[in-house]
DNA sequence: CCTTGAACCTACAGTCGCTGTAGCTCCCAT
DNA sequence: ATGGGAGCTACAGCGACTGTAGGTTCAAGG
């Protein structure tokens, strides 16, 4: 009943379970192995993925990483880092920062964006789209009172879930 | 008596000098046009696109709503209304107000997470990757302060212009 | 008139991080 | 033995572009 390779009391998940573990969706787990983020599992004989313990680990980092909001890219130079325990951690640090910076970057261009919403809703007078200001400070630059006017990144609408 | 061509005044803009008026690329604008955003234009005898003062203005609004981080489904709907300009300005009124939702939905959970990075940030004790928090936080769940967990939106690193 | 080189053309692949679909096969419980 | 849920591969699609390859057109200078 027991193979010989493996710990008899390894346990043993298939995708299904790792994803139930750990919130990720069965084709995301797929698709980090196809980018090699996460080590091709083990197989049965029907050719279905079985993973261990490490991998769960390994998937939850990714998972927890990708809640706030690093990037793939840099989630797999942290993933190297847990690799070599030994080593500095300067080099998260600086992702971190890095990220930190970036988080910052974007709160500081919403909130100009949200100033020049929210003023351009109160300017609305509710008649017709002719005299419509939001539609004035659309079509005319001269009318809008934005000082910088840098780019907002892409903003897509989510599905609420 | 003009009815021959339009007009000898009207002016007569090739593709590249309406990315330069607006801050457009030139891609973008044929990508806009080829999703029905723009209208196909004039062409020249040799096949080159030609663009009066209403594409310009019309590629204006788009840029602007664009740089406010309307989505172009949204710009789509404010295009049309632009179309019928008697008509009541509600819904423009609603895609503001939609819009504005989401910023600040975006700038609260950015700025949970900024807390939650600063934090990370500061527990690190500059040592080894095996007692760095920062990775620690990130391998172990219940290490971490968040009391929600929402993930956040995607974060790309914008390349930086 | 001819050449040069910038600007233009089409068509398509790539970005990021997934998500969804089609059309199969596999595994476990009844 | 069978039913259905879980798994498999492969590929298309999202949003909003960006970049590339390989060709054509245009305006200015010699």
């Amino acid at each position: 009943m027991t193979e010989f390779a493996t710990n008899a009391t390894a346990p043993r998940y298939p995708i299904g379970d790792l994803a139930r573990q750990t919130g990720t969706k069965v084709q995301t787990i797929r698709y980090y192995e196809s980018i090699g983020l996460l080590p091709e599992p083990a197989r049965t004989a029907g050719n279905q993925r079985i993973y261990g313990q490490d991998q769960l680990d390994r998937l939850g980092f990714i998972k927890h990483a990708r809640d706030f909001g690093f990037p793939l890219d840099a989630i797999r130079e942290l993933l190297e880092m847990t690799d070599k325990p030994a080593a500095s951690c300067v080099e998260a640090d600086e992702i971190v920062s890095r990220h930190l910076g970036e988080v910052r970057r974007r709160i500081g261009r919403l909130q100009a964006l949200e100033g020049e919403l929210a003023r351009m809703l109160e300017s609305c007078s509710h008649g017709t789209v002719a005299d419509c200001r939001i539609i004035g400070v659309l079509s005319d630059h001269e009318k809008c009172c934005s000082t910088s006017h840098e780019p907002v990144e892409t903003m897509p609408y989510r599905s609420p879930d």
